[in-house]
DNA sequence: AGAATGACGCTGA
DNA sequence: TTCAGCGCCATTC
């Protein structure tokens, strides 16, 4: 299915993240060439049944922050667990310090 | 089918 | 610097 493709498009690119760095929405988007479309992107992690392969949890808002929300049931404070566990800092108010995890690749991550 | 929703992000005041 | 407003669009109601 087409759709599809977006979402093993966005897995794929995910499973790129290093360990120990996180990378934004609007990051993922970008690099499989659907800039605009980060919301996708979260629609897209958030179909994923845990546990997952995917390390979704590396994935975080453009501010720097986990986005935390009722509907996501308490999978937010398990995405701030796993990224403590990588020796990532997440501090009380969810946010992380781009400056020092956020991933910066040297090649495009995906390619057409 | 039409409207609302949301794990987002840029822009401009 | 902060923040409301708007664009985005698949999914859900």
């Amino acid at each position: 299915m087409a759709s599809n493709h977006f979402y093993h498009k966005v897995y794929l690119t995910v499973a790129k993240i290093p360990y120990g760095k996180v990378a934004t929405y609007g990051q993922i988007a970008d690099y499989i060439n659907a800039y605009g479309r980060a919301r996708q992107v979260g629609w897209a992690l958030r179909r994923l049944q845990l546990p997952s392969n995917v390390p979704w949890y590396r994935v975080i808002n453009s501010k720097g922050f986990i986005t935390m929300s009722f509907s996501r049931h308490g999978s937010d404070w398990i995405q701030k667990k796993l990224l403590v566990n990588e020796g990532i800092k997440v501090d009380s108010k969810m946010k992380i310090d781009t400056k020092q995890y956020l991933w910066i690749p040297k090649e495009l991550p995906y390619k057409e």
